[in-house]
DNA sequence: TTTCATTTGTCCGTATGTATT
DNA sequence: AAATACATACGGACAAATGAA
């Protein structure tokens, strides 16, 4: 099953999950400009604390995939 | 053009704003008596929600720049 | 007097930023 | 990585008071 994060897997969470996000966004399944899920609704969908959310919304941004717009979500790009 | 606050500043924007009533008010662009925009007024102009409008004129009435009329507005004192 | 628009007061819910433990 | 707390911000809703029509 696909988008179920593996705490005993090679990558960390964090890792798994922005790779969950990246292959929505590049399937079209996040297009362009859509607000991604907050990160309060990523912690409950995949069971994971929000700094892990966060650091996968980190490295999403570093890789140029989303935008985040302070007290209002993260967009993807 | 004087007058924009920047989401990404230094301030948080209720401080912006803040500053830019300030020095109008020193600059005499809002003299004593006066009553200021009301917020909503200033959330227009400024394109800022009414609490971070709110906030600002808290910080003003703290400085003493300020009073407010509950129903009437905000004046200079 | 009654009605209406304006303005501030208050509260709720949601969201991200930052720091600490 | 997680848990927690606090700051900042946006939006909506409703109340209360004022003053004008």
């Amino acid at each position: 099953m696909v988008g179920k994060i593996d705490p005993t897997g090679k990558l960390p969470p964090y890792r798994q999950l922005a790779e969950i996000i990246k292959q929505k966004i590049e399937a079209g399944e996040y297009p362009a400009e859509m607000r991604l899920p907050s990160e309060s609704e990523l912690m409950d969908e995949y069971e994971l604390g929000r700094s892990t959310v966060r650091r996968a919304m980190n490295w999403l941004r570093e890789q140029g995939l989303v935008e985040t717009v302070p007290t209002r979500g993260t967009y993807v790009k």
